[in-house]
DNA sequence: TTTATATTTCGTTGTATGACGAAATAACGA
DNA sequence: TCGTTATTTCGTCATACAACGAAATATAAA
């Protein structure tokens, strides 16, 4: 019961969900979706922390970086069907259209920095 | 965006769940619930009021009862995937067990005051 | 009509949550 | 090494939420 708690409650921010959303399209770290979100890092952190914990995403450090992805892991039945649901809920939300167009801004300097 | 966040919340406390699990069995007027539950009446009506405005639920009075049934309606998509879901999970708890148990002691009573 | 039952609304209280900034930790780059 | 960037942890603050009891409303029963 716990488990299923956390994972709803997971998905019961705006934010997060925006979060979510956003790895949908890609696995991203922390700086990029803070760059999306203009929220502070302390708190894009503690949410990734929350879908964690909540089985929603995983995550991957490589150098610098902390890869956050979705989570369809056998490990995690919740996650596993309700991420799917998500993907088909929300197609027409303009934040949501918007994070996306940041994305690929973001992606763009990414590229030009490196 | 709203009215999603609106249902994940519904779904994320421990005493809705129980309610949306009792509710899985047959529709239950607010004080069969209440003695299930043992929590306040005006607890368990605010419960159902949230419920009932995520979508997860329809209410519909008759006489001095007013009876709770979960929506699978067209105009609810969320729930209308989230319950189905939610009757496959937590088969094994034993907190909804134990309200399973209650609630066929309290339908005799009922049969027996009646 | 009066009483009892069912439900909801309102006000209060303690706890949970989301936001931030500051500071700690880790890894890259000059 | 030293500074920069990325991330997390901690402390704080304002708001949201779950619980209760008291009171208001509605219906049934005596």
């Amino acid at each position: 019961m716990q488990h299923l708690i956390r994972t709803f409650k997971g998905l019961s921010d705006p934010n997060r969900i925006r979060i979510l959303k956003l790895l949908e399209i890609r696995p991203l770290c922390v700086c990029e979706l803070t760059a999306i979100l203009e929220l502070a890092p302390s708190t894009v952190s503690k949410h990734l922390s929350l879908l964690a914990q909540a089985g929603l995403v995983t995550s991957d450090k490589s150098g610098k970086w902390v890869t956050y992805s979705l989570n369809f892991s056998q490990d995690e039945p919740y996650a596993r069907h309700l991420l799917p649901l998500l993907r088909s809920w929300l197609q027409d939300d303009s934040t949501l259209a918007r994070d996306r167009d940041k994305l690929r801004t973001i992606k763009l300097q990414n590229k030009q920095a490196g």
